[in-house]
DNA sequence: TTGCTGAGTTAACCGCGTTAGGTTATGACC
DNA sequence: GGTCATAACCTAACGCGGTTAACTCAGCAA
């Protein structure tokens, strides 16, 4: 790296400006990297984009420091994506306010989730579309971020008030799901085909859904 | 990786194995190719797994040759997922032999296309639950694949014999496909969650699906 | 025999995830 | 105020991955 005679101020050199952490602050650096990473991936779009090296830079620090918060690339990824769903139940729930009728509030909850998958669509893809996870993204962190258990009572509240006919909550819930989530998925990896206007499509499925629903 | 005393004829060194081919025969390799590729493939079971060296190795050949016949990685992917996937569409068909009435076609339609989905499953997710594809893999390309025009002719049956209560064939079709996606892509990218059985969550799904489409 | 060209190979580039091991600054303790 | 353990980093490197430039070599036509 031979030396150049430059104007001083030039190249010298970015410095990290990042200020290393005092003691006992080292959890500083995990909200930065998770900060950095998701600028990262939703500049980037892409899982693979997001590389441990480009996240290190936008973070102002060497690749080996983000193994001291997680344990490899897939950890970080999910932690980023879990970062930015733990919103999706909320924001379900947020779009329900005010409303009672239980066969409304289901309807709602479908659009809900899947305008919100359509509004984050890398993570939803890494979340629900992947094969490869960490450990500890378990089944029931997975249905929680979902917000599967909402779901499941929204459904019950819809057998009591008649709207609902089965009488298996869990079946029909996850079929619920799955109904929303195949929308979700095929327009998340597939924004080119010629699909309806969404609206018209989600509209016309969950009309259908819930009226083979309420009847036997 | 210690080398142990062995046999003489055994890493010395499984030769190519593989003859030149002739002039003119060069498209012999890209089958080899895919032959090997599909095999890879099938054993690891993740596309990621599927490196162009390992294909290579397995074919007898060295990595640069793959790029006389595929662009990419991703195109020899592809290439691999539609070569298995173009039974999709035959099998599909083939599980609707000598059944007459249009609903139950449907039915049988749905649960053949879940089935053939399960049982290839990282096929499956490379060709319906990824971002990145070859240019190649058009829109008409993936529909084809999917037997999606067997599906609206299906769904003008039904339309026709008074079973389908809607009068737009691509939404309801649309939704369809969406239906037996969302199950597919559910179990296919998290296999230990604990879902309801297969069967039982595919007859009750399309039953009541059906009868929603059923009545206006 | 020459020369062209199709069918491969060798060697290398660069970026990636990851790890071993070094460095530096902080702050508790004497 | 000096010592020193250690938290919070960094440097250097490994091995693997996709990909490319440039070479070799066999087959064939003239």
């Amino acid at each position: 790296m031979g030396r150049v005679a430059q104007a001083p101020a030039e190249d010298v050199i970015t410095p990290p400006a990042r200020t290393r952490a005092r003691r006992g602050e080292g959890e500083r650096l995990r909200d930065e990297i998770l900060v950095a990473a998701a600028r990262v991936l939703a500049e980037s779009g892409s899982e693979q984009a997001m590389s441990i090296r480009a996240v290190a830079d936008a973070a102002g620090v060497t690749p080996p420091s983000i193994y001291m918060h997680f344990a490899d690339k897939t950890d970080l990824v999910y932690a980023v994506c879990e970062r930015n769903f733990t919103e999706l139940d909320a924001y379900v729930e947020s779009q329900l306010a005010g409303v009672d009728d239980p066969s409304e509030r289901l309807a709602l909850r479908g659009r809900a989730y899947i305008g919100f998958g359509l509004d984050h669509a890398e993570q939803y893809r890494v979340l629900f579309m992947t094969t490869e996870f960490p450990e500890h993204y378990t089944p029931e962190k997975m249905s929680e971020m979902a917000g599967y258990q909402h779901l499941v009572d929204n459904v019950r509240e819809c057998m009591h008030a008649g709207t609902i006919a089965t009488d298996d909550p869990e079946v029909v819930s996850v079929g619920l799901w799955a109904l929303v989530h195949g929308i979700t998925s095929l327009l998340v990896s597939r924004p080119s085909f010629p699909w309806p206007p969404v609206d018209t499509l989600v509209d016309h499925v969950l009309a259908t859904y819930a009226s083979g629903l309420s009847r036997q």
